[in-house]
DNA sequence: ACATAATTGTTTGGTAGCTAACAAATTAGG
DNA sequence: CCTAATTTGTTAGCTACCAAACAATTATGT
């Protein structure tokens, strides 16, 4: 009787979820000592392994909203993690790096690898590459549906 | 030279996380004209469906914690769409039902099927058990570092 | 019986995400 | 040149998620 709208919440969209959730929440235990959130670390590795980095760029790498990173890159400044500095010719632009702070924080934080390796690690290639598609396609449908069809 | 930690953030989890937002947003543009989220909607299809609920019991069917249902429960409550009473014996237990203007509301609201079918309608049903599984099994693996083998 | 455990719900404070509206700076068009 | 559109970042207000601490109630154990 259920069936249709229960297979919704059961199936690839709700394993979305709970997949998500819980490596999130992984992810944030293990950064809890360092009072790090998820995304905040993102954000932190791609300074430390790509260098200082437009904050406009960098809503494109991590797929998130302006409004969002703002608010993520607001909560790191604060904490004397990173530097938002207004220099170059372009003056709305702001360019982020890491701090002294920052970068010894980054040298102290643990290996978040083990992570995916736990979750992914031994699971038939062919069967990660076919969830990919599956994903990648629904999402890709659902972009569509939502106005407009932002799947580069 | 970032393959390691890229690949863990636009393989499997990565289009997760893509996906389940994708779903979510489309959820909440559809039913953003009657000033509902996603999972207040979950909330008003479970009463619907299966009638009055002890909160305790939509915890687990809904796979929130407490605290999370606590502030949806209450959001429902002050639109008046739901009635939370203290009935039963067990004094701590709070039952669940539709008001008369939830039922009224829920018979307007849009079937939200085409969401679901628009994703993965036309996906190989074998992809999608595949997914599936994958998504199911990094999750169990993920609860199971996180500290409790919760996965039933 | 009575102190202690466990259960149920709430509150507080935090992260992460979105839209919409705004300000400032730059770019395009006429 | 000057107005209009675009880009960039922030803010405000919302949903949804979590952990930790609390109150109230019920269950347990001695």
């Amino acid at each position: 009787m259920n069936n249709r709208v229960n297979s919704e919440f059961s199936s690839v969209g709700g394993w979305a979820k709970r997949c998500y959730f819980a490596g999130r929440a992984l992810m944030e235990t293990t950064l809890r000592p360092y009072d790090l959130g998820s995304t905040q670390w993102y954000v932190l590795w791609h300074l430390a392994t790509n260098g200082p980095t437009a904050q406009r760029d960098l809503v494109r790498l991590l797929d998130l909203e302006r409004a969002t990173l703002s608010g993520i890159v607001a909560a790191l400044v604060r904490k004397g993690l990173v530097d938002q500095s207004a220099g170059g010719k372009d003056q709305r632009q702001r360019t982020l790096q890491l701090t002294e702070a920052g970068k010894t924080l980054w040298s102290d934080l643990p290996d978040l690898h083990f992570i995916h390796d736990a979750a992914f690690g031994d699971i038939d290639p062919a069967d990660l590459a076919i969830a990919i598609r599956v994903l990648q396609t629904a999402t890709g449908r659902l972009h569509d549906l939502l106005g407009k069809g932002n799947n580069e």
